[in-house]
DNA sequence: AGCTACGATAGAACAACGTTCGATACGACG
DNA sequence: CGTCGTATCGAACGTTGTTCTATCGTAGCT
């Protein structure tokens, strides 16, 4: 009934009478592999039968770590927000409150990128003890330097956190396997829909017709950073400190 | 092999000899009824064999009018954006551009309050045929009266959306069952959240004590409509066209 | 050393899900 | 009355998360 409380359980191997192996895992192991099945191979392929063959064991020995998958997501998730936030407390203190947000949010974004399944489930948990609070937490501190009652600050935060989820889930959607696979790369693909866009009414959609060679092509990253220029701006201009301008 | 195409199929039922039914269904009401699924009991409650039910009928006759299961969340949800961009035509016109913004994303935000499972799968589809590619274009039509660049157009758009869907994704956590059942409501919830934030170490966490009482008992809307108007003064500053003042 | 209690592993089975298959009913047209 | 295309349905398949029950291996005790 109990769970592994000590950490220190290493990845030991031991031989069964028959040959057959005894697999022995440790929480942490289980959490790595789960991330690496969720980095190559996104959301969809880790199932627990995935998971249990990479650990080289059985599929109940799991449970005996985490409770549901929904556990083993929040986890997992935990796991690599860990890092991230280990990334942001290595930045380095600026002058500016807003500069420090920005370097902070497009840490996480990067973050992002990197793993796109990280967009559907960070946020996922605010449990106490975790990753995610502390993360808030430092999002949070450099608003603490600024001119802004109690409620804006709660509000500017979580504008960061929205435009950096919003980007975000625009990123996690999964490539229509086309390019999963190799056979259709993303230009190729934001450019067919790009054609298909140019091929629309002109009157009847003037705005898409306007923006098309943007979409067509256009860098994520460059996406978000505009996204979160302008409500830096609209925090800045709250905040009533000007740029020096 | 052909998909319905008459959409006049009026839902009507027929005797079987053995006297058993054989329901007759339309895209249209197997539509409705995926919906009213999905907003009576959220995301997991949309199965096929539910939706069969529902309809009255087996649960491979819904094959017949969508392909797979993700198709029938994307016709749902094209199904009810449908809605939201009629509510969106409505609105009337005001004359300044940035109003207009605010009112469409509002209008938006609304409907997905209504519905916290669209916040999942809004955005999933850009296709050709389709609401959301309408609705974009609606959301982008204000922006063409701002001083702006193409690609400044473009990413003012994304960034509303982004504030939309990031505050959206936040609303769509489902609640963890307890307030489902109604056992604990949203604000005890919250409450029970912000209590155990209290008991933080303030040296450690100075700014989540900063704001536990803004979020406790906090409402969502205002939550979105402070970051949406963070982002659409940064978005004024950058057309430069004052308030008027 | 032998025994025991517990930490940890695993195979098999279960229920629920999305999906497919084949059979069959119905209405329209000849 | 037979045929064809539309539409429906029960049954089955494969995969998933999860549970049950049996077992192994080691630490700690006598």
């Amino acid at each position: 009934m109990a769970r592994p409380q000590s950490r220190t359980a290493e990845a030991r191997r031991s031989r069964h009478p028959d040959g057959r192996r005894r697999a022995s895992h440790s929480m942490e192991s289980v959490l790595t592999e789960a991330v690496a099945l969720l980095d190559e191979a996104g959301a969809q392929a880790l199932t627990f039968r995935a998971l249990a063959q990479r650990l080289g064991g059985g599929v109940a020995s799991i449970y005996w770590y985490v409770a549901s998958k929904e556990e083993l997501l929040d986890r997992a998730t935990d796991h690599v927000i860990g890092t991230v936030l280990a990334d942001i407390e290595r930045l380095p203190a600026l002058d500016d409150p807003i500069d420090d947000l920005r370097a902070m949010a497009l840490t996480l974004f990067d973050a992002i990128v990197d793993r796109p399944w990280l967009g559907a489930y960070f946020m996922r948990e605010t449990d106490v003890q975790g990753n995610s609070l502390r993360l808030y937490e430092k999002l949070g501190e450099p608003t603490l330097r600024l001119d802004l009652t109690a409620r804006q600050r709660f509000h500017a935060v979580s504008a960061v956190v929205g435009v950096v989820v919003g980007s975000a889930v625009d990123l996690g959607q999964e490539p229509p396997q086309e390019v999963l696979d190799g056979a259709v790369n993303r230009e190729d693909f934001l450019h067919r829909y790009a054609q298909a866009w140019r091929e629309l009414d002109p009157a009847e959609f003037p705005f898409v017709h306007e923006i098309v060679d943007e979409f067509d092509g256009h860098d994520d990253v460059d996406q978000f950073r505009s996204a979160l220029e302008l409500t830096l701006t609209g925090l800045r201009l709250q905040a009533g400190t000007g740029t020096g301008a």
